[in-house]
DNA sequence: CCGATTGGTTTTATAATGCAACCACAAAAG
DNA sequence: CTTTTGTGGTTGCATTATAAAACCAATCGG
């Protein structure tokens, strides 16, 4: 086989992510939809991607249930991809993204858009990951572990 | 062109990371680094992956500031990758990618690991985006917004 | 009913990926 | 110090994915 290796049968739950959304325009056709667009034609154009590609992952994205298609919005005949919420469930994938290129990126003065509280207009704060017991972690307060064995009914 | 297609000079910083991450090996090779893995070797056994895509990776992440070469660790004369910090700053990333899976994988079981917390042996929780005020906030509760002038001497 | 728009599919060309073979150099063995 | 093994790659070829453009059917606007 020379096909480009799948992940399918990983166990390591990022392989599994990326399985799914790991290729180069997914994310990006994920946040264009979290930021309301729904129809081909506007990812299309906002993206400025090719058609069959564009075709090809909204078909993958079905395929996995984070878009589903719905029958209008405006009066049309045509279908609308809307977010499931496995997709909106990337939110937090994409906010990752975006800080690290804020802290990260070596011209970030190109950087065109800050992310804010809708609410009070402020930038939101950096993601943070906390212990059961509320203190925050990073890279190396945390570990591995292999998962429990699933409960059996006589075990 | 024909090439795929560069997010290089695009302002989004979604876009932005994908340019350095967004690819089938980069995130695992990132992940096992993050593990302790260092050498070219441990990494492609490690992975089964092909050598020159392992080798044109780490050249690209090298590249990008994501790794680094350092001498020794061992006496050998051989190399190893090591994060910088701009790699290990791709942390909350690859925890996002994981939680996601947990949350919503169609077959969770077949997941081997789990994150817990070093010191207590615990689960971590999930990440979560706070407001300058604290409030936790999801993506109803955002909006973007254009990125402030830079300061000029002066304005 | 006629033309334009929407939402794709097909065709064809190029770039990326995967595998296997090969190779240089360091390390270890004799 | 000579041979052998292991490490860390590179090179060549087959296959797959991506891109751009042409094409096409259904829908909508008038």
């Amino acid at each position: 086989m020379v096909k480009r290796t799948s992940f399918e049968g990983d166990g390591c739950p990022v392989a599994r992510s990326l399985e799914a959304i790991g290729d180069w325009w997914t994310l990006l056709i994920i946040r264009e939809a979290m930021l309301g667009l729904r129809r081909f034609g506007e990812f299309q154009s906002k993206l400025g991607m090719a058609k069959n590609i564009l075709s090809a992952r909204l078909r993958s994205m079905l395929d996995h249930g984070i878009l589903a298609m719905v029958p209008a919005s405006d009066g049309s005949a045509y279908q609308e991809y809307v977010l499931t919420p496995k997709g909106r469930g990337l939110f937090p994938i994409l906010v990752a993204l975006r800080q690290w290129s804020e802290e990260f990126d070596d011209t970030p003065e190109e950087i065109d858009t800050i992310m804010i509280d809708r609410a009070k207009g402020r930038p939101v704060k950096k993601l943070e990951l906390h212990a059961e017991d509320g203190r925050l972690l990073s890279l190396a307060d945390i570990t591995l572990k292999p998962r429990p064995a699933p409960r059996r009914r006589s075990a």
